[in-house]
DNA sequence: CATTTTTTGGACCAGCAAGTCCAGAAATAG
DNA sequence: CTATTTCTGGACTTGCTGGTCCAAAAAATG
């Protein structure tokens, strides 16, 4: 034997055209899952749309559909924080709230009802790894938001008995809120109304109305 | 032919019996798709659990697993109402909307890491009526904590330049963001944030901090 | 009691989807 | 140019799951 089982940590593409078509089964399935029907997803419908076969499938993620739907994860929720940016890393003006806050909105209309990393914890919900992913995904949102608070308290924009981790905690719920409203009708009204309205919290008195 | 074969309205049981054996099977469903696993429900498993036979299921429900399975997503849509009430129905006073949050928060709590609708949706996502199921409940919903807001407002204990049926779309958006999140982390402290940071925000200048 | 309807049980079928296996193509190495 | 490893294709197996069917039990009916 030469290794422990643990884990999905076995055989490692060599080649570089292993490695491309690894990447291929990876962002089409990606692509299959995002856009779509929500139903069950199949191998082999992956294996159309990627267009290799069933022993590829195999041959790169022997732990087989799980650990194949656990790479699309991870590969999903690295994509989620990087279309957010350069915003999300930088909220240090109201300005960039908005854009931030426009950024989310315009993503999400157009990517329409289908939240990616909603439709893979569906998917492989009972995988170990799975809502690790997720978890990870959301610490890290929830870090740089935060960290935009601070910035802004430090500049004085927003009072400094504030909460920011907290506070970071309602957005980040907010947010995952109002994709899945989005998910069931259709419409950003909800997401936009509860940016809008946290943001309006950050904010504080002297500011009345919605913020745009 | 003796009618339509729009929707499921067929078979209606006669039979004392009958009805009850029909409930059973709704409510051992939902039991089961409450607590446990999100994986994959099977008829098989809804039989063995609610003591029938694959004759019953399909004599109840005519349309198979679909039809089941939406009829188990509207009983469980009228409980996730009813289990707000009396709170949901009155919030006429800061400490109505504290009891609100308090059993919302503790409702979930103990209902751990598992949304009902939401394992509903997954299940039933395909279906047409799935999601009008939800969509319904989220109105309904949204409609009660409107008019918590506005009934505050009459009360002169909310400004009245405050977008109430906006703000209530937040609440709802921040409530199913913070169940989802419980979902994912298993702790109840997204939800508390975000109802907190809303109900702070309702309360308005002059009562800084938490809510509690 | 006879009859008709409803309810119940479970054997059976068909299709689908995950996973296995192996042979052949294509690189890579020496 | 061999030899070895990696990559690719697809046939095949296996198990599960939704759904069908029919006969028997149990109620209702009159």
């Amino acid at each position: 034997m030469d290794g422990p089982e643990l884990g999905y940590r076995r055989h490692v593409p060599i080649t570089a055209k292993g490695l491309a078509t690894r990447q291929r089964i990876i962002e089409g399935a990606a692509t299959h899952l995002r856009g779509g029907e929500p139903g069950q997803v199949t191998l082999d419908d992956i294996r159309a749309i990627t267009g290799t076969s069933k022993g590829q499938l195999f041959h790169y993620f022997p732990g087989g559909k799980d650990e194949l739907l656990l790479a699309v994860a991870v590969y999903e929720a690295g994509r989620v924080l990087d279309d957010q940016q350069p915003h999300l890393g930088a909220l240090t003006s109201w300005a960039a709230w908005l854009r931030w806050r426009d950024a989310l909105v315009t993503r999400y209309r157009a990517q329409g009802a289908h939240c990616p990393l909603g439709s893979l914890l569906a998917q492989a919900g009972g995988t170990p790894g799975a809502y690790e992913v997720v978890r990870t995904l959301l610490t890290q949102w929830r870090t740089h938001v935060a960290a935009g608070i601070e910035a802004m308290q430090a500049a004085g924009q927003i009072r400094a008995e504030l909460d920011a981790p907290r506070t970071a905690s309602a957005f980040i719920a907010g947010i995952q809120g109002g994709v899945e409203v989005l998910r069931s009708t259709g419409s950003v009204d909800d997401l936009e109304a509860v940016l809008d309205t946290l943001i309006d919290y950050l904010r504080g008195p002297g500011s009345p109305g919605a913020t745009c």
